[in-house]
DNA sequence: TACCGACCGAGGGCAATTGT
DNA sequence: ACAATTGCCCTCGGTCGGTA
């Protein structure tokens, strides 16, 4: 009787068990790397250091293996290793074909890399490049907005417009996080935003109101200033809303960047698109220029 | 009873952000 | 500009309570 191997599934799930590294400073890793290999494109250290990075890189992971097994009758995870190459090439390609974004293209090559250990895996074949230009996140009316009511949530819908936040940062956001100074200003704080990264936003000047109807409340300063979000807001769209009106008040003899084509630095008031990008939480001028306010 | 607004939860994805 | 990683949108297939 031969003794039952186990499936070319688990052994996946194992060896990505191997590769979890929770709690490891990757910001760390990346730096020791460097020290050792000199300068790299890659800034992958071969681990995995966050659950959501492991779930993502999971499921790409385990739909390529199960393809692999039931088109081409592989059972054992050392048989895909040696051919790993060309098997992942084909699967890249087949979702080219298919039309799949670029974006989810570019995460099932990340994870594939990772799990075969192969920084160079499916070279061949070149994906097609993100561009701007097919962005629609945010963008256009979707079937799922007839199952919001924005009637219904003036309050917050006022609120995200005067500061933009990000779901997570609303969803987080206490009353001690918002104060107004004797002189009037308000400070929005944000406490843990991406990256767990802090900033106090400025409030979109003449829509401070929006902010202080949500504090008159009198609610306890531990308290969350909104205990649920509703599942179907676009929250993202507001903040791209917040973003440029943002824009246009600290540059107010501009217009928005023209929506195609290249820009080219006459062509927006860098400054303002700074203070954008701080608003926003990051310091990248790109980042404002490239998913908010074209 | 039929319909509507609101919401849930999971899966399939795309977008945003950080980094080089 | 390119690559890795993380965040969260959107769809689908429902439930549920209110009300026309």
């Amino acid at each position: 009787m031969a003794t039952h191997s186990k499936s070319i599934i688990k052994a996946s799930l194992e060896r990505l068990d191997h590769k979890m590294a929770i709690g490891q400073s990757r910001r760390e890793a990346k730096e020791t790397l460097r020290a050792q290999q000199g300068k790299v494109w890659s800034v992958s250290t071969g681990m995995i250091h966050s659950f959501k990075t492991r779930s993502v890189y999971q499921e790409h992971t385990l739909k390529f293996v199960s393809w692999a097994r039931r088109t081409y009758q592989i059972k054992q995870l050392e048989d895909l290793d040696t051919q790993a190459n060309e098997l992942v090439a084909t699967w890249l390609r087949e979702h080219i074909a298919e039309g799949k974004s670029p974006y989810t293209l570019q995460v099932e090559r990340s994870a594939l890399r990772l799990f075969f250990d192969n920084r160079t895996l499916a070279q061949e074949v070149s994906l097609p490049r993100r561009s701007r230009a097919n962005i629609t996140r945010s963008r256009l009316a979707v079937a799922h907005d007839r199952h919001f009511q924005p009637a219904n949530w003036q309050p917050l819908l006022q609120f995200l417009s005067a500061t933009g936040l990000r779901r997570q940062e609303v969803q987080m956001l206490h009353f001690r996080d918002i104060s107004q100074t004797h002189d009037g200003t308000i400070s929005v704080h944000v406490a843990s935003g991406k990256g767990g990264k802090t900033r106090e936003v400025p409030v979109l000047p003449g829509h401070e109101q929006a902010v202080l109807a949500v504090i008159q409340e009198g609610k306890e300063a531990d308290a969350l200033v909104f205990p649920h979000l509703p599942k179907h807001l676009d929250i993202h769209s507001y903040r791209r809303a917040y973003a440029q009106a943002l824009y246009l008040h600290h540059a107010p003899r501009r217009t928005l960047p023209k929506a195609t084509g290249r820009l080219h630095p006459g062509d927006y008031d860098r400054q303002a698109i700074l203070l954008v990008s701080q608003a926003l939480g990051h310091n990248r001028l790109d980042v404002v220029l490239r998913h908010y306010v074209r």
